[in-house]
DNA sequence: CTGTTAGCGCCTTCAG
DNA sequence: CTGAAGGCGCTAACAG
């Protein structure tokens, strides 16, 4: 390995006046620093980030929590996308990026803790968050930095997260289908103590509200990714006298499973029922029918929470909510109500 | 920050004494290491990794290069599920996972020198493996351990990858196919310049040519992940005279958009044609017909990965060939015509 | 079994 | 404008 005494000698200056070269001093004359570059250059010298982080005392790498690994929703394109985002800073800012995540959420603590205590990284990206997390409190009271993906359920005034406004976005995507005549609308959700999902529920109350239309229990279902238990759940509230003219569902990758589910039932979407949901994957577009569904534009959201710990314009002190904006896309999964 | 030597002047014994015992030196004594232990418990101190890492000149970290992200086909669900099996590995022996990308192949190359030269990682996955790569070629040159996922397609005899046997795997489904009573059957493929869909082909044609079926040109159609362009191609394929009782399909989330395109054509699956694909993930669980497709073991696939350059057992010497193997996994997206 | 001495490669005062 | 010296926190011979 070449390091910075080999060109110091190569040059005949010292490893100091290297070292300033490498991080252009102004002090340095451009005859000398000219003179460096061709020798690191022709040596093919490459500064050894491990020893310069040791020295500076920073890694210039933040780290990205994943949600337990057991959860199937890893699968979802969400994360794939989140992730593009967040690259596309870091690589920018000449940052890296390390992944972590665990099978419990016991692991995940281990590993958060591993990094942070050993220095790994110098921030860190919470790509889930959970009722009472200790992950979180552990980075609150180490005064770590760090933000959340997603609404925090607690200490909301002390951490900086970024996150849609769901209520709004629920609401939008209901009314949607309460203007184009709908009004016996279900809602399908994932796991309900997500706040996501909670969310976007509180959205779809809230329009059905506005618009004088009874919120009935039996048309609220959750389910996971839904498989063989949540088909009942879904071809049971089609069975009911006052069967659903439309469905809101909470995530692109369920609407999948429940149209399959609807067209084993029999019907169709959107000619027997309408359905839209949330984030506009890469999916959303190329299922038959395309479809309606918001546009939380997770790529930005990844690239707003890198910034917002690269730049650390976050302190403790003053912890920021990060809003990223929504919008319908407007395809063939709801049907026209006159 | 708390330091090994803090704890050593604590406990009144010498910092190397303190190392040690945090490599569990066996020539220590059990009690001067209880001693040190507490201390170490009590002052809260964590072994700083960049320091460690610069003595003993590695890092515990894997890189994780994934293809350019301008790709489209980074939304495969494909590359969630193979960083799981990626990090289950990592993480079981504390290892640390960099993730690292870019919108360009030149990106994608300055990112693999920026981590490997500055000594950010101990070996490199590659997720994707391209004809004439450069970091390929830098990688080899380099004597730097790497793997990659998936077939390369030069220097095979220098480098060692992991891989499913996809020209195998494509003659049994395409077997199956034949088997289950069709013989017009049609190939629909991604980017043809991937050696996976190549492969795939491969099988595909190998069956064909084993069962005396000719092979069509018309048959044969390639399309990125297919949106509007790859519509017109799939629909231009029905309108044939001989029109294919059978598709097989080189990615699950290509045939999500086949399908969809199908039944805008007015065709179901599997009544009317028959279609069987790659890769089970999630995806061909949920949507329906519930997909017949080949399950690589994309999990599988990741942890061989992680396990072949951690455990180094790779040299440059002795490149390693790991086949994961695949097996059917039959649903309801194929007919039989009996 | 334990302490001493040198680094790992780079950065940063402090002098000049 | 540049050198010398010391240190970041930890490990690794080399002595006892």
């Amino acid at each position: 390995m070449v390091t910075i005494k080999d060109i110091a000698k190569a040059t005949g200056v010292s490893p100091s006046t290297v070292s300033r070269v490498i991080a252009d001093n102004s002090r340095i004359s451009e005859e000398t620093k000219a003179k460096v570059r061709k020798a690191m250059e022709d040596l093919g010298y490459f500064p050894n980030m491990t020893a310069r982080n040791l020295a500076v005392k920073s890694t210039k790498t933040i780290g990205v929590i994943l949600p337990s690994s057991a959860d199937k929703s890893l699968q979802n394109p969400f994360f794939s996308e989140i992730l593009r985002g967040i690259g596309s800073v870091t690589h920018k800012l000449q940052y890296s990026m390390m992944l972590s995540s665990g099978q419990t959420e016991e692991e995940i603590y281990a590993e958060v803790q591993r990094i942070v205590l050993g220095s790994y990284v110098d921030g860190i990206i919470l790509l889930y968050s959970r009722l009472n997390d200790r992950v979180t409190q552990f980075l609150v009271e180490k005064g770590f930095p760090f933000v959340i993906v997603g609404k925090p359920q607690e200490l909301n005034d002390r951490i900086t997260y970024v996150d849609n406004d769901n209520i709004q976005a629920g609401e939008d995507i209901t009314s949607h289908l309460i203007e184009t005549g709908h009004n016996r609308i279900a809602f399908i959700g994932g796991a309900k103590d997500l706040v996501v999902t909670i969310d976007r529920m509180q959205g779809y109350t809230n329009a059905l509200k506005k618009a004088d239309i009874p919120i009935l229990e039996e048309y609220l279902i959750h389910t996971e990714f839904l498989k063989s238990g949540g088909k009942e759940a879904v071809e049971k509230i089609l069975r009911l006298p006052e069967r659903p003219d439309a469905v809101v569902v909470s995530d692109d990758l369920i609407s999948i499973g429940v149209i399959g589910m609807l067209e084993e039932s029999g019907l169709s979407v959107p000619e027997d029922i309408s359905l839209v949901s949330f984030n506009n994957a890469y999916l959303s577009e190329i299922i038959h029918p395309a479809l309606t569904t918001i546009d939380i534009q997770i790529y930005k959201l990844g690239v707003e929470s890198a910034k917002a710990i690269i730049e650390k314009k976050i302190g403790i002190d003053d912890p920021k909510r990060i809003i990223i904006p929504h919008y319908i896309i407007y395809r063939d999964s709801v049907k026209r109500n006159s």
